[in-house]
DNA sequence: TTTATATTTTTAATATTCTGGAAATATGGA
DNA sequence: TCCATATTTCCAGAATATTAAAAATATAAA
């Protein structure tokens, strides 16, 4: 019990400068209002994506800058997409978004939930 | 029920204007190297919270940096401070980043969990 | 009231990001 | 093959962000 907990915590600072690289990539890639609007269009298409000459009209905004911002999104991993004929169908990352809370959440008291002050370790 | 999760999916869809520039504020304020840093440490503080020049010997960062970035940090609430006489303590704001997973996390299939294929809505 | 300490503001140089038009690439159909 | 469509890459200008030295402000203690 005692040992868990320093378990914890060592865990808790022990993330390595990779995950920490995509933390930070990702909360870059969320980060700009563009690509806020185009990831939660994302989301809500759910499965089965979108293309980017749909999202261009959606979103009016022209396909070379849809271009720029998702590939942001998709270096970071909070966008995929997959190939099918000429389209390319972009889909969110719900996997990614995960990871991203999991970060800022266990940063939180520490790893010490018991001596929490706010409700989110709970 | 039916009805209940149409209202879920409009709540959903009529985050205001002003709450997502505070989620882009947020999300850029946490997207930054050094104020990611900032902030951990803040975290591992817990209420104490911690003095600039405190902050200054353990992260190796001139004051002036560090202030600028404790200013855009507590610009997005992500930070919380209290004048101390001379000392001005700076201490995390849970209850933000608490927020700012819930937008994230009510992002996640357009507010249908039981339609979710990942497991950030359970 | 002078001095020391804590922090911020100003400023300027540098670096990075965003945007969209135009050209390039890739693929499927006529 | 030739054409239309889907998307990306290239480019360059505009806008923003980061950094830290130096000066300014604020407060407490001697």
């Amino acid at each position: 019990m005692n040992a868990n907990s320093k378990d914890n915590k060592n865990e808790n600072e022990n993330y390595n400068a990779v995950e920490v690289k995509f933390i930070i990539e990702a909360l870059e890639a969320l980060s700009n209002e563009s690509r806020l609007k185009i990831f939660r269009m994302l989301v809500k298409a759910g499965h089965s994506g979108l293309t980017v000459t749909e999202m261009s009209k959606s979103l009016n905004m022209p396909m070379s800058t849809l271009s720029f911002h998702l590939a942001k999104l998709s270096q970071a991993n909070i966008v995929l997409f997959v190939k099918q004929s000429r389209f390319i169908i972009y889909s969110a990352n719900f996997e990614s978004v995960n990871k991203l809370i999991g970060y800022l959440t266990e940063s939180c008291c520490n790893g010490n939930p018991e001596e929490c002050f706010n409700d989110i370790c709970k």
